[in-house]
DNA sequence: TGACACGTGTCAGTGACTGACAGATGGGGT
DNA sequence: ACCCCATCTGTCAGTCACTGACACGTGTCA
């Protein structure tokens, strides 16, 4: 999914920063966000808290840590599509197969999921992360439909898209569910919008 | 535009807790958000830090210290349309004319967004703001629409209108001009939304 | 294998945030 | 006008997130 197999050094770094997300989502769970330290994490996978920092700036990424892996494949998920495809619809199927990625993810996907949507500090976060697919995706369709470069229009319909995904995956958090399902459905609803707001013009 | 007159009481802490939200964002402004202390901003309102805390859980909230006043602005906004106009036409009005007050504010208006839009501790800060607002916005659809409680419309649309704010505030934020005229014309893009996702159905 | 780059631990320091207590001040009843 | 009570505030002490500096040990590459 990553690159080539680095050295050894980048590989145990990969681990580390995989190590010390799996072992804090799991404290965060079994004890509270605020309840569990930094020093908790760290003895977990038996570093010092100045490496945990070195990893991670605030303590609210590490329940992200695997993002740069995630954003990666959201980029690759695009500009896998063929070029000729309508930029919307290629957002949307890199969408719903990042929903599947969630679905394979299991119970620490879940455990993360359930823990965002009950932490203050981790819901501002995670919208931090979002904000980031939406930059992502804004850039893509740039490319792909080609406008001005001020054109609101790609930064508009990506936050959209986005949108729709953070509702679906906070309801799968409430209530479970398939969450490709449910992020089909939300953007599926996107299409809506147009014919209520066409009652509303100016 | 808050309740009655109440008590000095009241009154001095409204005072307070305003003037403490101008002081900080002038001083974020001036040194930047990292290099303000709590200690500078309490000083400079001749508090102690221990009650800037009592007014703001986090240092990031004083930045939206009129918060309340806002949203409250936002509901009495919606409530006030005609039952019997389209919900998202309602929504539709009532962001607009938040974004008309945005230009009443002025410099510390624009000061604000500017810092916002500059600081990733503010930016998510920001958005979980918005998260608010757009949970707000999705239980006056749900209201004024009346469909099934777990029905995910009101959610998205409240989503997605609050998306195409966030991402014309922070146009404006970037290059200035109009900020109602950027926001509505946002709201526009959302028709254009079914158009090109017709082509991408399942 | 040796020189160098880089990851890690220790240490010390700053600043955000919180609970507990005590003093001050406004509000309401007599 | 007075007093009692609720509430706001400052002081103090403490925890914890986060950072720069330095020294040590380990991977990497010539």
């Amino acid at each position: 999914m990553i690159d080539p197999p680095q050295g050894r050094r980048d590989r145990k770094k990969t681990e580390t920063r995989l190590a010390l997300a799996d072992a804090a989502i799991r404290l965060f769970d079994a004890n509270g966000f605020d309840a569990t330290t930094i020093d908790d994490i760290a003895d977990a996978v038996d570093v010092s808290t100045r490496t945990f920092h070195r990893y991670f700036e605030r303590k609210e990424d590490v329940v992200f840590g695997d993002q740069p892996e995630r954003l990666a494949r959201l980029i690759e998920l695009l500009d896998g599509r063929p070029v000729d495809e309508p930029p919307l619809r290629s957002v949307r199927f890199a969408l719903v197969e990042m929903a599947r990625d969630w679905h394979r993810g299991g119970d620490v996907e879940a455990m993360r999921a359930r823990l965002v949507a009950s932490t203050p500090a981790l819901r501002a976060a995670s919208l931090a992360r979002y904000d980031i697919w939406a930059a992502t995706i804004a850039g893509f369709i740039a490319r792909r439909s080609g406008g001005r470069r001020d054109d609101p229009w790609p930064s508009v319909a990506a936050r959209c898209m986005t949108a729709a995904v953070i509702d679906a995956r906070r309801r799968w958090a409430r209530e479970g569910g398939d969450i490709a399902r449910r992020v089909q459905s939300s953007l599926d609803l996107l299409t809506r919008l147009s014919a209520e707001l066409a009652e509303a013009p100016r």
